[in-house]
RNA sequence: GCCCAGGUGGUGGAAUUGGUAGACACGCAGGACUUAAAAUCCUGUGGCCAUUAUGGCUGUGCGGGUUCAAGUCCCGCCCCGGGUACCA
């Protein structure tokens, strides 16, 4: 019988999913294993062979881990809520239910098609109202606590009101916003509503002004890459930087512990300096600079604060709120200017443009508290809000943004550090700043002559002792903004009481996403929900009209799938204490920011609460690269529709037109499918070329370029197809044959036909040459041995270090050399069956139950490694002169030095490249390499 | 700009700890089988030179360095990909 994949796999998973082979249980007697794949958003277009990458490298390792004895656990859901569909709603005015929950049965059959080891029976979308009960829960937490710094954790506010009561915030150490002492009395003649508004202060979830890109065309707020140059992309208004009260999480609160948490978590160092950089902890001092002739003070953050003398003028955020209290009449017009410039430029924009300096002197000066000198004061974009105070002391003698923003005013440039063998230099002469990591201060009154570091010390002692600043850690880790003016998305359990907000009763959760009339923002600019009929408690206060971001539903939902259904908790302690978090996770880098950041706080935060036992939610993480389209031309000759082949095409004027890639073979083009491809070529013609044999072919040969896979550029292929002409398990063997799983690399479809031979290959080693199922019940050669010997030793380490890609290899080499060996004895052919199973689930089952088994493959176990067949006598060892190989003498495994030596010399190899001379010197590394020095 | 990752034949890639560069596969070329095609099998395949097989030189983005030995380590540069709420 042929290998026919498609009976093959429509049998088996059907099988899969009547025996509910993957179901997960909590089992006490197995050592359990989760395995968690990125959480999809399902699009419309559906999955291209790009997205599945992943999800086969974690089945392989799922199926893997079962077939080692653990009790597995492996899902998969949606997160369903998000942009798109609420874009195609507008659109259409079609609900972004609809068209998620059709998307999401595209998905969920183009998946299963792929033969995936998932437990359906958790499967859960965002969407769903039981899930984001949960996410609104766990905001009435957030909201409901604030972070001591003195325990470093999430602690009740109700225990914060009872501090307020007896003394007041005097002795409150807390992640805040700015917030002035009070006292108890001063507590306690406070009305509700001011009471509320300083706990605001305090919730680890709360409302904050913050800048927004708004477009007042669109009625809407934007994000980042919905604005290019100043206007929204879609419709060309224009966008400008405003502010709005919005909600906020206080991640920042948990900087130090998401620092502290990623050395002891199992990922890639790169995606952990990510996040280390991110964090951005630095360590410096905080210092006030008084405005002359004013009360106000402006405070910067630095990390050198030992450079504070060699400051020669004060740089502020356009945006800052001092702007506008210290600008003299005299630059007010020009201040005014250069801020409406700035609030058309996004702070992407702003950071990216280091080239051009631009800034404004505000006429007013600051006094420097150390050399009381009079400085300058300017805005410039170079300088964002939000990053430290906004505010920075200038050094353009030892920073390069400083020192070229010096130059373009004219402003003074001043030595204050000296590498210690150098002497100092005219800084008029200077091209750029003088890197000071390292070096002795000059020029800096009570620190002079000190080492940098030293010099740190003292200034930040004196600033303390002196009371114009203190020693302060800051991050760069901002709070998350959490509101967005959309529909589609988690509505907030939120009303407001004369604009107080207050959670509802978590009995009256979930708080379900109303009906409206159309997903747009209200005449009055308020966001889709303020359509919404009835939005009000049911005494009659407002709830809120913002929803939540992507993030919310996609922060918590790996603990969901510890226990889907519960209707009393998020997951239930004892399916908490079982799967406990995430032993592998796979997926992109583009989430090391994003996702993986906020699902370590959520998780950190349900920790302090004693809801999880696990306070880092993924144990380990690997980061898969992505699969890039490989994108073809077709050569047009300009002004005709008349197309040139690639090697001909620079004798005539044409120009590059992207073809469908499932038109084309090899680079070859299908002429009659491209004339159907679309009706502008139904007439083409073609100057073909002949091939490189010299052969008349007449072929019309196309270029190709490496580039995103993406519809536009029709380079986009789907799994369906493939599975369609190879199978599902040829899919899965060339995704991961394709290259390193962590790296990145062109999908070429051409490759292909080399995996899909070896499972017909391997097919054939059980049949004999009358089609026959035969399998003989001799004992294995010890050559045979040897051969599934090193197959299983490769394949088990190539798992363990997630290099599928040359697992694929070794097993290619495997049946390449069984079929030399004529092999079809029962005792191999069963293991690599076994052996093949994570990886070929389909065919594996198939022959498992040829061979006479009634139970399904993955219940077998992994066959054992036996070193014994694999043992050696000899070692054919390269032997090198001067690095280079020359010859291989076979010597004994356990062969001296000494010998080794003597058996290189006398060999007549030798003499050509000894020349009659001893050698120097004789390298030996046992049953490694012999290099002989000349 | 900043952060992270990468650059090896015509192509995807292998070389796990500094130790035989190019495993495996595609493509291509030649051959077997076949009326023919498909399928399958065999041989060759980095470049250059030489050729009677043998063989020599060269070769992992570029320029240096360390080493008996470098794709791998160090320094400088170039190019491509991803991220970037927020650069001190």
């Amino acid at each position: 019988m042929e290998y026919n994949f498609r009976e093959i796999e429509k049998k088996w998973q059907e099988y899969w999913d009547k025996n509910k082979i993957n179901k997960a249980s909590i089992d006490k007697n197995k050592p359990k294993y989760y395995v968690l794949d990125m959480f999809p958003y399902p699009s419309g277009a559906g999955l291209h062979v790009g997205h599945p990458l992943g999800y086969i490298a974690t089945d392989i390792y799922s199926r893997f881990k079962r077939l080692q004895g653990y009790n597995v656990l492996h899902p998969m859901g949606y997160d369903a809520f998000g942009l798109p569909a609420e874009q195609y709603a507008i659109q259409t005015g079609l609900h972004p239910a609809i068209t998620t929950e059709k998307n999401i049965t595209r998905y969920k059959e183009q998946l299963k098609k792929i033969g995936f080891s998932y437990d359906w029976e958790r499967e859960f979308k965002t969407s769903d109202p039981d899930y984001y009960k949960w996410t609104q829960w766990v905001f009435i937490e957030l909201f409901d606590h604030w972070y001591n710094y003195k325990t470093k954790k999430a602690e009740p506010i109700a225990d914060l009101i009872s501090e307020f009561e007896v003394n007041g915030n005097i002795n409150i150490d807390a992640s805040c916003s700015q917030t002035d002492l009070f006292n108890t009395s001063d507590w306690r003649s406070m009305t509700e509503d001011e009471k509320q508004l300083i706990l605001l202060n305090y919730r680890l979830a709360y409302l904050a002004d913050t800048m927004v890109n708004w477009c007042a065309k669109l009625g809407t707020v934007l994000a980042n890459d919905e604005v290019k140059d100043g206007f929204s992309v879609r419709g060309g208004h224009p966008v400008e930087q405003k502010k709005m009260k919005q909600w906020s999480l206080r991640i920042s609160a948990y900087a130090e512990r998401l620092l502290e948490g990623l050395d002891r978590i199992d990922w890639s160092d790169s995606i952990k300096e990510i996040q280390r950089n991110w964090i951005g902890r630095s360590q410096g001092a905080e210092m006030r600079f008084p405005i002359k002739g004013s009360n106000e003070i402006m405070e910067i953050f630095t990390t050198r604060p030992d450079t504070s003398w060699g400051v020669t003028f004060m740089v502020i955020a356009p945006e800052h709120e001092l702007v506008e209290k210290i600008t003299t009449l005299e630059y007010k017009k020009k201040i005014e200017n250069y801020i409406i410039e700035t609030k058309k430029r996004s702070e992407r924009e702003r950071m990216a443009d280091a080239k051009t300096v631009s800034g404004q002197f505000t006429g007013a000066y600051a006094i420097n508290p150390l050399t009381k000198n009079e400085i300058p004061i300017y805005i410039s974009d170079y300088v964002l809000m939000g990053y430290g105070t906004g505010a920075i002391m200038a050094v353009p003698g030892h920073d390069s943004r400083d020192f070229k923003f010096a130059r373009h005013f004219g402003l003074p440039v001043i030595q204050v550090v000296v590498k210690a063998n150098e002497t100092p230099s005219d800084t008029n002469t200077w091209t750029d700043s003088y890197d000071s990591k390292e070096g002795i201060m000059i020029n800096s009154g009570l620190i002079n002559g000190l080492e940098v570091s030293e010099a740190i010390n003292k200034t930040i002692d004196y600033i303390e002792k002196n009371g114009v600043g203190k020693g302060k850690i800051n991050y760069r880790l901002r709070d998350a903004i959490f509101s967005r003016q959309r529909y589609w998305g988690e509505p907030f359990p939120v009303y407001f009481k004369n604009n107080i907000p207050y959670t509802l009763p978590k009995d009256k959760l979930p708080l379900q996403l109303p009906e409206v009339d159309a997903y747009l923002p209200t005449e009055k600019g308020e966001p889709p929900l303020g359509r919404a009929k009835n939005w009000k408690t049911d005494d009659g206060y407002s709830l809120e009209l913002s929803t939540m971001p992507g993030f919310a539903g996609s922060s918590a939902y790996y603990l969901r799938y510890m226990d889907p259904k519960n209707d009393k908790a998020l997951v239930s302690t004892e399916a908490n204490q079982y799967w406990r978090n995430v032993d592998l996770y796979i997926g992109g880098t583009e989430h090391a920011t994003g996702h993986l950041i906020y699902s370590r706080f959520w998780n950190k935060f349900l920790f302090d609460l004693g809801w999880v036992c696990e306070d880092e939610p993924f144990k380990k993480m690997i980061n898969q690269g992505m699969i890039q389209g490989r994108s073809n031309f077709v050569y047009r000759i300009k002004g005709t529709n008349k197309f040139v082949s690639y090697n001909l095409k620079d004798q005539h004027d044409s120009s590059a037109i992207h073809v469908d890639v499932n038109i084309v073979h090899n680079d070859i083009l299908d002429i009659e499918a491209f004339r159907k491809w679309n009706p502008e070529y139904k007439d083409a013609e073609f100057i073909l070329e002949d091939l490189p044999d010299g052969k008349a072919g007449g072929k019309y040969i196309c270029g190709h370029a490496v580039e995103k896979m993406s519809k536009s550029l029709y380079n986009v292929v789907n799994p369906d197809d493939v599975i369609d002409k190879y199978g599902a398990d040829t899919l899965r063997m060339y995704e991961m044959f394709l290259g390193p799983l962590e790296m990145s690399k062109p999908w070429d479809t051409n490759g292909i036909d080399g995996v899909y031979k070896f499972l017909k290959k391997f097919w054939r080693l059980f049949y004999d040459d009358q089609h026959n199922f035969k399998l003989s019940e001799d004992k294995p050669t010890n050559n045979e041995l040897k051969v599934l010997h090193k197959t299983i030793k490769k394949i088990n380490e190539d798992i363990e270090r997630f290099s599928f890609n040359t697992s694929v290899s070794a097993f290619m080499i495997c049946v390449n050399e069984l079929a030399d060996l004529k092999c079809n004895k029962r005792e191999i052919l069963e293991n690599i069956v076994v052996l093949l199973s994570p990886f070929a689930p389909h065919i594996s089952e198939e022959l498992w139950s040829l061979c006479g088994h009634n139970n399904s493959v993955s219940s077998a176990q992994i066959p054992l490694f036996n070193d014994e067949y694999l043992k050696e006598n000899t070692f054919e060892y390269p032997v090198s002169f001067n690095g280079k190989m020359r010859f291989k003498l076979e010597l004994p495994i356990n062969c001296s030095a000494k010998e080794a030596e003597e058996a290189v010399i006398n060999n007549e190899n030798s003499q050509k490249w000894l020349e009659g001379k001893p050698p120097k010197k004789l390298i030996f590394v046992p049953n490694k390499i012999i290099n002989v020095v000349i």
